[in-house]
DNA sequence: CTCGACTGATTTATCATACTAATAATATCA
DNA sequence: TGATATTATTAGTATGATAAATCAGTCGAG
């Protein structure tokens, strides 16, 4: 078995293409992989690279494998959502209204905490980010850069204020689904446009040292996106 | 070499030793790790297994390795901390009061959204489920049963009963760092022996529909625990 | 002297093959 | 029938070889 030119770190595109598959559903819990030897021969690639491609979907929680039984699906529940790569293959294939309401609902719980804990905790360079990423909103509303970047980048660097851990590890899944959200809620520009002030509203509480103004502000711009979101749902219902 | 009888699954070994290492921060950021030879005669396993157990950490965030340049730790910021070896490692080797109230504060703004979400879903077998949970509870507090496991319990069946995916995700991370943080607040039993009363108000709650109010009820307790921790650590600062 | 291309060495990435051990399925026996 | 021994299958581990990426230095052209 020859090299293929050209191709690159193999082992990951295993991990991709698997467990792509698995989370796309094409594999339901419980349903063995064909064993490795199988596998070897369908993607041509020695064993030895099967086998570490499924030893990082193990690490995820999406397989197990036993000697004899061969490899097989871990239920849904097993799966580590906030692993990077099962929410991205989570949302390429299984993107909805549900799952979107599912995210704000959980941005709602978190994110005025985090905006709460970053006025509390007065960390003079983090709050100076948030102000440089409200600075860039204000140029992506007048077109110099685009608008969901900076948007996604403010939610974040109020995050990594927060000095909180987990709500820390909140900022990979929010950049990763609000990416994704913009495809079914496309009615970003306008509104987003308009929420700089909301934006601003929240920073300047948070550089103020309150935490309740900042929780509440950043409260309010997600009950908006949700309430959207139910508009758009309805609409989506009636065709 | 030969097979080292009776230790089975040698990469699991390996992943759990080179891990909590990098984790208990023997091996910080950037540092590279010894070459997969070296791991290789340390461990006394085959390069096969070595590298199989690097490419779980790989996964889990923990290191990255490329040719030439070897196998290095990752910064603290790419690991993922929802993942449960990577939780269980830094519960273990960094516990501590900051990180405690960091989890509380992480509760306080998910488990009142999750109960608030259980309330209004109605889903009745999850809210039986809860019930169940408060009955063990009560069993409990006559000392039939473990105290804390109950309580952990029925937290779990409210994340679990809010639907939500990201909420649900949520429940192993609580139920490994609560069994942690007995061992800072050793003062469980008095406290939540008194508490099944609270509970009980969260479970009417939500079995009434009653959203709001469910939360409220969650974010009181949280809070006791919140200032109970606060004197705690205000108690151990005079030591 | 500076910068780019070339060379060499090091380390992970991949391949191939062999053997070990766990376990599910089957057959055997009390 | 029901427990136990046998067998076959499959992942786990080991070893050695080659390929490819990359870092560090060297050389040559300008």
């Amino acid at each position: 078995m020859s090299y293929k030119s050209g191709s690159r770190y193999l082992t990951r595109e295993l991990v991709e293409a698997i467990g792509g598959m698995i989370v796309r559903g094409d594999a339901p819990a419980g349903e063995s992989l064909p064993i490795e030897a199988e596998l070897s021969k369908q993607y041509d690639a020695s064993r030895t690279v099967v086998r570490e491609a499924i030893k990082m979907l193990t690490a995820k929680g999406l397989v197990g494998s036993r000697p004899r039984r061969g490899t097989y699906v871990e239920p849904e529940s097993e799966w580590n959502l906030f692993d990077p790569d099962v929410l991205r293959w989570t949302l390429q294939r299984r993107f909805s209204i549900d799952l979107l309401r599912e995210f704000l609902i959980a941005r709602k719980a978190i994110e005025p905490a985090a905006a709460r804990e970053a006025a509390l905790r007065r960390d003079g360079e983090a709050i100076a980010e948030i102000a440089r990423r409200l600075d860039d909103m204000r140029e992506a509303a007048t077109g110099a850069q685009d608008p969901l970047e900076a948007d996604i980048a403010f939610h974040i660097a109020i995050l990594e204020a927060s000095g909180n851990r987990f709500f820390r590890q909140f900022s990979f899944v929010v950049d990763t689904a609000l990416r994704f959200s913009i495809r079914l809620t496309n009615t970003a520009k306008g509104v987003r446009a308009a929420s700089v002030d909301d934006h601003a509203t929240i920073y300047a509480a948070i550089a103020r040292g309150d935490g309740s103004g900042a929780a509440l502000a950043v409260e309010q711009i997600l009950d908006e996106a949700l309430q959207l979101l139910e508009m758009s749902a309805a609409h989506q219902a009636e065709h």
